[in-house]
RNA sequence: GGGCUCGUAGCUCAGCUGGUUAGAGCGCAUGAUUCACAUUCAUGAGGUCAGAGGUUCAAAUCCUCUCGAGCCCACCA
């Protein structure tokens, strides 16, 4: 025994936030610290939480999966880099202080001005972001904290103009006006993708147009209304089609264009829409195609303009109910229905969007790039994951990106918010300008640089660029670009990105198209895509659902080894998962699990030292649990490199719970086991296990090693080899003594023996000398005083039996026998046997199964027929003998 | 309207490119506690793999349809 003491029970909180220091302190998480030589480099760039965020159960599978792997690589003798940060979120960072700052003292950022507003986002996001980083840290992350980025530093701010001025410089920046989306909350315009749909029940309103009826959700864009478009094949309007024609509205007559359009279905509604270009994108486009003017009637608060005559200064909303009241009264509404309509909302407030025409800058998508052969951005985006230059994990979502990029529009990245990074233009005031705070979009002199330009009375752009310009950026910017640095050469591309599947649009597809273009490169090789974590009925977790588990409670009260591996095993990519409570506990008993393990193996070994000799392994258990131990360590190194992390986990679990803890174990503790080799096998299988499981459960696994007497820490380790030494044969073997030990344990529940008491025991089986061989342990884990061994079958006084496989094993009667419960039992078994039997006979009898199924299959078939056969033989004399 | 995922034991899920008498964990039942661990151990009950067709010697696994749950995309007024 070893002179040292060891807890009984595993104790996270005591030990996780000393190890993480040990590991912080090693410098181990930056790879130019790693020792050994290590030639290839492996590289994830962390997607970066939110700079005032706070960690929730999202974040924890994000992490728990990026630091596995690169644990994994690093065991794997990888040069590997993690590299860690902050996103500014840009509206969802200015919403947020926007409204602590509105819920505290009533004021809105232009009541603050904006030098005032942005400091005090900026104090706000300094104080908040220490607080996720922290957190990120609570869950073992091996992140190299000295390369740390936040999107809005000098150099990443520095990267975000060079790309601007670049792309501006090669035409695929320009600016234009166009109907935007707009949120008349965050007073700003917002990314197709930024928009979301909410399904509401509102009205359908058939309004009397002139010659027409037609159908609107939103009478008062009427006020805007300047066409009326049909389908050009409809006869029923071929005659107005070109014709302008006045139609009464509330405000008075007004004259409209009628046109003739593809994008009008004719088989929809009455087929004719009013057309109001400057409020919609549909309408925008058709007058675009037939040269037709916009009249704008909504403001940038969402509010009717002056030109609208009584209902100016109205929200949409109010005028809506006052236009309806106004067209009843003029008899100009012919009915209306109810409907079931998708609302545009802000994906940040949930304010619904106003589309409005506005100036603004876009990234045109569609446009020939010279220097890449005429190839747009979209193509060489396409390219790149279609050529197999990216793999997404699971590739199902590899269509859904085509799709998204065939689709995409020009990307509209001007944003009004002022937190972000301010756009790189400068418009030049006219000397004779009065005013002091002339609006610079009207100037024509403009001036785009990284560095404000020399001379008099130059003004920046107001816009700041949308917060996915600058993550789109990510994975070079934080590498040093646009400086040709080590780093950049070093670990670009990056060989994992790992997210969530919901921003594959917002970011992995901006990544992927600003990577290309800049760099003509990927930006990662592989994109592994987990899926959302529901709760434990597949519920969305939300505050008010009151379902939501927060990362920080598990890791307190069960630790982060157990939440980690709770958030990796039984989660496959791509699919959500449930999670509930339960499994965590489940987890932290696993771990507990594997310490009272080692706790078994360290207090026995005579001297705990590593293993570095090669073992000879001497009995059938030895050579059995090592030959499973080879099987696994194989396997766990193919399919983390493939990530397969559930599976991989399933199995170095079963290994360490059912194989190790379960047998290898409790035979360890037979008295003819008892030697050193034992010893020396059980501490070489704990110091490949350690490494093993590290990359899943980082801290109780180093906290374990710790007392391997290792001269440095697991998390720097080499992966384990195997011995390659064993034979196959002792699997088959070794199972049948495993059989032998499970039937005699259940015939003594059956007999209803104490669990204490020892009994008798006879084997019949043709492998006498095998199990003679491991009689002791036989003996030992089926707790008998007695076991004879028989080769051939010969008649018995009556008793309990059970027929495997292989063997018939005999517990003589002690006492009274219900034999009538016996003889029912057996007749069960004998009948099951004799159903498996005859499908199988009917199988082997059918020529077209004997002529087309692969020999192995048949002769498999085969011998489970003897097998049962022979069981069912044995069974009825049995059977015989008790009757 | 287009696309995708899922439907296997009471619950949460494994079962890959078709071939075990369909598995695991939790829960449940029965029993066990000096001897690493009750955050434990032993044993057991529980499923016609959503339904219907089809392909095949063979289907939970491949194809078609139906039903049910959910997600994404789309300019249908």
């Amino acid at each position: 025994m070893a002179n040292f003491e060891i807890p009984k029970a595993y104790e996270p909180q005591k030990y996780e936030d000393s190890l993480y220091q040990k590991w912080e302190e090693s410098g181990f998480f930056n790879p130019d610290n790693l020792p050994g030589r290590r030639q290839k480099s492996f590289t994830i760039s962390l997607p970066p939480p939110n700079a005032t965020g706070v960690l929730h159960i999202g974040h924890a599978v994000m992490l728990a999966i990026q630091d596995l792997v690169i644990r994994f690589q690093r065991l794997q003798g990888k040069k590997t880099l993690w590299l860690p940060g902050t996103d500014h979120a840009a509206i969802a960072t200015q919403t947020k202080v926007e409204k602590l700052i509105k819920d505290k003292e009533g004021k809105t950022r232009f009541d603050l001005g904006r030098e005032d507003f942005l400091k005090r986002v900026n104090d706000y996001v300094k104080k908040s972001q220490n607080t996720i980083k922290n957190q990120i840290r609570k869950m073992g992350s091996s992140c190299d904290w000295s390369r740390e980025r936040y999107t809005l530093d000098q150099g990443l701010t520095l990267a975000v103009h060079t790309a601007f001025v670049e792309m501006y410089q090669d035409g695929l920046i320009y600016r234009r006006v166009r109907v935007v989306n707009w949120c008349p909350r965050c007073h700003s315009t917002l990314s197709d993708d930024e928009v979301e749909y909410r399904s509401v029940k509102e009205k359908l309103y058939w309004i009397k147009y002139g010659p027409f009826i037609l159908a609107t959700a939103r009478p008062e864009t009427k006020l805007g209304d300047t066409a009326v478009a049909v389908h050009p094949s409809d006869k029923r309007y071929t005659k107005y089609v070109g014709q302008k024609i006045m139609i009464p509205g509330v405000l008075g007559d007004f004259e409209i264009t009628v046109v003739a359009d593809g994008a009008v279905d004719p088989q929809f509604g009455s087929g004719v829409i009013k057309v109001t270009p400057a409020h919609d994108f549909t309408d925008f486009e058709i007058a675009q195609r037939h040269n037709i003017a916009f009249k704008q009637v909504i403001d940038e608060d969402g509010k009717m303009m002056a030109n609208c005559g009584k209902y100016a200064g109205k929200t949409t909303w109010q005028c809506r109910q006052a236009i309806v009241a106004d067209m009843q009264k003029m008899g100009l509404i012919e009915k209306i229905e109810d409907y079931d309509h998708n609302l545009s909302v802000c994906y940040r407030c949930e304010t619904p969007i106003e589309p409005i025409p506005s100036k603004q800058w876009f990234i045109n998508v569609t446009k020939p790039i010279d220097k890449f052969g005429g190839k747009t951005l979209k193509d060489q985006a396409l390219a790149v994951v279609k050529d197999g230059e990216i793999k997404i994990i699971p590739d199902r979502f590899e269509k859904v990106y085509y799709h998204w990029l065939e689709n995409l529009r020009d990307w509209c990245i001007s944003r009004q918010l002022w937190f972000g990074h301010r756009i790189p233009v400068y418009y030049r005031k006219q000397a004779n300008s009065k005013s002091e705070t002339l609006n610079p979009k009207q100037q024509e002199e403009i001036y785009v640089g990284i560095e404000p330009p020399k001379g008099e009375r130059w003004v920046q752009d107001p816009d700041t660029l949308d917060t996915w310009f600058s993550s789109g950026l990510w994975t070079f910017s934080t590498l040093g670009w646009p400086e040709k640095t080590k780093d950049l050469t070093t670990y670009h591309p990056t060989d994992l990105m790992e997210t969530g599947y919901d921003i594959l649009f917002f970011w992995i597809a901006r990544m992927i198209i600003m990577s290309t273009y800049l760099l003509n490169d990927v930006p990662f090789r592989t994109v592994y895509l987990h899926g959302l974590v529901r709760d434990e009925q597949g519920r969305k977790m939300s505050k008010s659902l009151e379902n939501t588990i927060d990362p920080l409670d598990m890791i307190k009260k069960y630790g982060a080894d157990a939440t980690r591996l709770s958030l990796i095993i039984g989660n496959t990519p791509g699919n959500d998962m449930n999670i509930s409570e339960a499994k965590i506990a489940g987890y932290r008993n696993f771990v507990n699990k594997l310490w009272n393990i080692s706790r078994y193996i360290l207090m026995r070994a005579s001297s705990v030292q590593l293993i570095e000799k090669p073992l000879q392994p001497k009995t059938l258990a030895d050579n059995w649990i090592l030959f499973e131990l080879d099987n696994l360590i194989d396997f766990a190194a193919k399919n983390l490199s493939e990530y397969n992390f559930s599976i991989v986990g399933e199995k170095i679990y079963e290994f360490t719970w059912l194989k190790l803890a379960d047998w290898y174990v409790e035979i360890s503790k037979v008295k003819s086991q008892n030697s050193k080799l034992t010893e020396e096998i059980l501490l070489y299988i704990l110091q490949v296990l350690l490494k093993l499981w590290h990359p899943f459960c980082p801290f109780v696994t180093e906290q374990i090693w710790g007392q391997l007497h290792s001269k440095e820490l697991l998390i720097v380790q080499p992966w384990p080899k195997p011995l390659n030494k064993i034979n196959q044969k002792v699997i088959k073997d070794f199972d049948l003594i495993q059989n032998i030990i499970t039937a005699i344990r259940n015939l003594r529940v059956e007999v209803k023996l104490a669990p204490g008491q020892k009994t008798k025991a006879i084997v019949i089986s043709s492998k006498a000398k095998l199990i003679l061989g491991q009689v002791e342990i036989i003996k030992s884990l089926a707790r008998l005083d007695d076991l004879k061994i028989l080769t051939k079958s010969q008649k018995l006084a009556k008793s309990f039996s059970a027929i495997i496989a292989g063997a018939e094993i005999y517990l003589p009667v002690s006492g009274m026998m219900d034999i009538v419960k016996e003889v029912k039992r057996l007749e069960a078994e004998a009948q099951q046997a004799k159903n498996f039997i005859s499908h199988l006979q009917q199988k082997l009898e059918n020529k077209r199964f004997l002529e087309r199924a692969p020999k192995e299959i048949i002769n498999a078939e085969k011998d489970k027929l003897a097998i049962n056969q022979n069981r069912l033989e044995k069974i009825e004399q049995q059977l015989k003998t008790l009757r």
